[in-house]
DNA sequence: CTAATTGCAAAGGATTTGCAAAGTA
DNA sequence: TACTTTGCAAATCCTTTGCAATTAG
């Protein structure tokens, strides 16, 4: 039995949808990654199993996944949007390489404290929370550095 | 004197970029803005004023003042960008309410040092990082308790 | 005077949607 | 069978870009 299959089920039959071959078959591959993969990627995977899904239908069963809290939305910001499964796992925050695209996850339960502490004081009731930190991997760090010498540009604040 | 001015002026020759009015005027809007504005509210204020700038100058000037550090770009999640001013102003984060969309802005001296050790434990140098609590602020949580009463729906795990 | 900037409209990229055909319960 | 779902293509949404006319330095 693949991760997740009985509660997507489920979570299809409690919403009166259906148990269909191609929303399985979305769920098994976002199982089976890694993490943080995108739409293409999925396409191209149904695409080499030779059980092709159009677009339209990974778009629409990935928004009932992170609606069933199975799989998890992340924006990088720079418009392409990633998913991860959420199912057996616990929350974690990400960061983001500008260098190389990877995504490296981390947790830190003091933060979590602290954010609990901070929404209390302002009577803000927590739904969701979203940490990205984005910068450079030990990689791309040390590749930056020898790349551009000592002259780094000290104008730029990069905020964005 | 208007807050930034001599400061982007500076920015545009610093690349041989040239200060005009659409730019100044851009500038001006977003400082005087309370912040999180989008660029329909941009072109809005443009019309009223009798002095409209087209959509592709406000995008364009947009991106250089994110460039500048005078402002900040903050992608709310549900695809629309909106700005804020910088200029001095120190680093803070966001909690937004899902109920009527409200920002509220916090920080916490104590977060920000937990991410650095965090990375600096990965060896990942940092750039920038965005934490957004995503929730209902004090005035809706209240209003939603009323309306559901004691039916909260514990399926759901709301990630995204 | 020369290179940069603007506005417009067209182009892009990601995601959504209408609808007829195909499939699930 | 009755109601959903799928795939396709067209439609949206937001943002970017090419280009001729205009403007800053």
């Amino acid at each position: 039995m693949r991760e997740g299959k009985q509660e997507f089920a489920e979570w299809l039959a409690s919403r009166k949808l259906r148990v269909t071959g191609e929303r399985m078959a979305v769920l098994d591959e976002v199982m089976r990654a890694n993490g943080h993969i995108d739409i293409d990627y999925l396409q191209e995977q149904f695409r080499k199993q030779k059980r092709p899904v159009s677009r339209a239908t990974i778009y629409r069963t990935l928004s009932h996944l992170v609606q069933s809290g199975l799989v998890q939305k992340v924006l990088t910001g720079e418009g392409q949007a990633r998913y991860e499964k959420m199912y057996g796992r616990q929350h974690h925050d990400h960061m983001i390489c500008l260098g190389c695209g990877e995504i490296i996850e981390f947790t830190n339960d003091e933060i979590e404290r602290l954010q609990d502490w901070v929404c209390h004081k302002k009577r803000f009731t927590i739904v969701t929370h979203t940490l990205q930190i984005k910068g450079f991997c030990e990689k791309c760090s040390a590749q930056k550095a020898s790349v551009e010498g000592g002259a780094t540009d000290h104008r730029r604040h990069g905020r964005n």
